[in-house]
DNA sequence: GCTAGCATGTAACTGGTTACATGATTCT
DNA sequence: AGAATCATGTAACCAGTTACATGCTAGC
């Protein structure tokens, strides 16, 4: 097992081999992590993790590091392999795939017709006060990005990137449904 | 079977329900509608679509129209019954769920410190194309919204609500996309 | 000693996609 | 006649979520 096999694997699995890039971490890490960084792009459930963790042990892309974590709660920590590594690099490489989005938002205000005026403008409250939150988490995050680690280091840039496409898309998310409220109540008095 | 069942359905139950309340259409031409009025939130498969519409019409919530479409291919049209709209009506007005998206494109760019630069480069650069692609689907569909139909009839308001947050997304990401590559240029060269 | 939270794991389910099979109709 | 595309349908598969089960550890 010497080149890194090409078969296609999961996304969870490219999204552990990635994290786990940064360091060692365990499967709850892992899950914090991505709850942390990676919240407005991405998610992953432990039934879906521990599982994968399993599997990349068994394939040698991963290994159980026996930490030096003593008096710690029992966890295993896992660290990404050369192979792992390898294969994570080509699968970032390969073109990415659009996956059409489905916002249950998006369809009940489309159809939003049918119903009294006030249920579309109560969804865009809800919708507003969603954002509003992430906002905030944003921002946390922001400064750690900033100060916590060297700003310049090679993966801050990238992580600072993806972090921006969020803020910005709160940022127009925001004024959209401001916008969205005002032109359905001025249609609805006219 | 007066009142409207309170269970829960599945999200392609409502879709359904809800381009069928513009009218009777078959299997093959929700599809169709979908693809073009809500191709940037919605999306289903006919593997999805001709079940949903079985058992919809087992339930009543949906008939079966002979269509008086003399000529014309074997299809089979479906309205909307008074049970399906008091349905589907309750369900727009339930709060919408927030399911956390996948962006595999921001999972790449978030892990791009692991690759050269171009890599990261390249991808904007199909996620830019892929964008300016929808912008013209959007303003061709924009035209047809204004003057088509009535353009302050009750749907239309709601519809154009909808486009409008595709076109600000794809303005949003394009120029996001710009500032980033250009950062990832200034931050390399240094 | 008890409770809350840390941590791992599995089994069952489900929503949805893909691939396949089939046939009718229209156009060339 | 043959190709393209319209149109419906099903079976197999799969990724991912939910719910459940378990046990450890820290603090009260």
């Amino acid at each position: 097992m010497a080149t890194a096999a090409t078969k296609r694997r999961s996304r969870t699995t490219y999204a552990i081999l990635g994290f786990l890039a940064d360091g060692p971490k365990s499967g709850y890490e892992i899950k914090q992590d991505i709850e942390v960084q990676a919240n407005h792009f991405w998610s992953e459930s432990f039934g879906q993790i521990y599982p994968v963790l399993k599997k990349l042990t068994a394939e040698e892309l991963i290994e159980k590091v026996d930490s030096p974590d003593s008096g710690k709660r029992s966890r295993q920590r896992y660290a990404i392999s050369a192979l792992g590594l390898a294969e994570l690099k080509e699968w970032i490489v390969d073109p990415a795939e659009y996956a059409t989005i489905r916002s249950e938002f998006l369809l009940k205000l489309f159809f939003g017709s049918h119903v009294d005026l006030d249920v579309s403008l109560q969804h865009l409250e809800e919708y507003k006060s969603w954002h509003l939150r992430r906002q905030n988490v944003y921002t946390k995050y922001r400064q750690e990005l900033a100060k916590d680690k060297a700003p310049e280091s090679p993966e801050s840039v990238y992580k600072m990137a993806v972090l921006e496409f969020g803020i910005e898309s709160t940022k127009m998310a925001l004024e959209w449904s401001q916008k969205t409220a005002d032109n359905l109540k001025a249609t609805a008095e006219s």
